[in-house]
DNA sequence: CCACTGACTACTT
DNA sequence: CAAGTAGCCAGTG
């Protein structure tokens, strides 16, 4: 499965904790400029197949975007533990924190390490 | 194949 | 800074 899906998580696996990077930026690094959605929707599905670091994943703006309160607090409490502050409620400083790569070395990210064993 | 959806973005008011 | 608008693209039915 060498897909936009298979490269998106990688590049998602691959964030240092302390860090994050916006839906466009891992559609981007993930060879799909412009499908920062659809990075969304694997996230929101992924996320229980895979020990993703979803978290540490948000828009453009600095902003939490998910649409479930308890989910978006569950993440905001999630960045403060790896040392992320918060400007205000729901923001963070893109500028501080963003993940700044330029290019991810899919070949030696094995996937198998973080699929869920049940 | 078509239509619809959405954890998005950039641009304009 | 908030709200509206028009592109965006992969997954789903």
């Amino acid at each position: 499965m060498n897909t936009f899906t298979e490269q998106a998580i990688k590049v998602i696996v691959s964030v240092p904790a302390g860090t994050v990077l916006t839906y466009g930026r891992v559609a981007l690094l993930a060879g799909s400029p412009g499908a920062a959605r659809q990075v969304g929707w694997l996230l929101n599905s992924m996320s229980e197949k895979y020990k993703l670091p979803w978290h540490r994943i948000i828009n453009a703006q600095g902003k939490i975007s998910l649409r479930d309160p308890v989910s978006s607090y569950e993440q905001k409490m999630l960045l403060e533990d790896e040392g992320i502050e918060f400007i205000n409620d729901d923001t963070i400083s893109l500028k501080k924190y963003l993940w700044d790569v330029e290019f991810i070395e899919f070949d030696q990210i094995d996937l198998k390490g973080f699929e869920v064993v049940r």
